[in-house]
DNA sequence: GGCGTAATTAGAATCATTCTAATTTGCCGG
DNA sequence: CCGGCAAATTAGAATGATTCTAATTACGCC
């Protein structure tokens, strides 16, 4: 990461660094709000707009991949640029990165010729029920039966 | 859709009505504001909050897929429900149906087992320049060699 | 024809993200 | 060291999609 940040003439900051450090260590995917926590635990005077300011650089470097959400924050995969599938939890809101084979450029490549579309980027998704939520749902089933569907998001 | 509806339990309003009509016969996966264009130049009155409201039965009967998006409206696909790939331009942000093979239920099973999660919706999503916007950026290029980059979304 | 529930409304509230304009920082040549 | 310049950073405002709220309206049923 650092080197393609130097590589585009950007400087590398303090607490730039930091942020690049918070996308790496962590295994969470975390969103914007939660590397502006983590950077301001060493820097506190650090603003949201350097956060973005920062992912957005590294965006261009291809360098994280962004997990679009419209109804929650966004979320950052700054350990696997590549496109691969994720595991999202409808309950918790958890994302873990799903390992397969055969998700390669490959077919990007084979798609791109198959539809016309020049293709740069692919998404895949996979949302359910993580297995701790299921665990959860089982205990509240068998406490209380609730008359209400829990509202899905 | 009208059955799934009537089924819950919910009126069939005209608004409604029209909103069912406006997702089943477009293949260009309209956005809430431009359901609510449609549905105001037949009932000038209608609110966003009931397309909203009406989506979000939608959805709930499973009767529509929401294509979520961060940056911009989330789209909604009501002519196939399940789930199935799409291509999106980067450029216009057209949104197409992508037609192709083995996107089953049976990998949605067959991956719930393999992870552990209870599975119940799969997105995928090819990110890339569609036809008309590669002839564009073609003809641009030719009229003036352009030296900063297109940004991308 | 009147009642009660559900639908609808306009506008306010929320929240993530982007923008803006002003300030700060780091660096480089003198 | 010192100015000066460009890039980085800041706080807060702006934006835009979506959701909420409280009040009004419409509908179906007796």
């Amino acid at each position: 990461m650092r080197s393609s940040l130097s590589e585009m003439g950007v400087a590398l900051t303090r607490k730039r660094v930091k942020a690049l450090e918070a996308l790496a260590s962590s295994d969470h995917h975390p969103s914007a709000r939660e590397l502006h926590a983590e950077v301001r635990r060493i820097y506190p005077s650090t603003s949201l707009a350097t956060i973005y300011n920062t992912i957005e650089l590294l965006k261009e470097a291809g360098q994280i991949m962004e997990l679009e959400f419209s109804g929650s924050a966004n979320r950052y995969d700054g350990r696997r640029p590549d496109s691969h599938p994720h595991l999202i939890c409808l309950e918790c809101r958890s994302v873990e990165d799903m390992d397969i084979g055969g998700w390669s450029e490959v077919s990007l490549n084979h798609l791109s010729e198959a539809t016309g579309y020049k293709l740069v980027r692919q998404r895949a998704d996979y949302y359910g029920l993580c297995p701790a939520c299921q665990d959860e749902a089982e205990g509240e089933r068998s406490e209380a039966l609730p008359t209400t569907q829990r509202t899905s998001i």
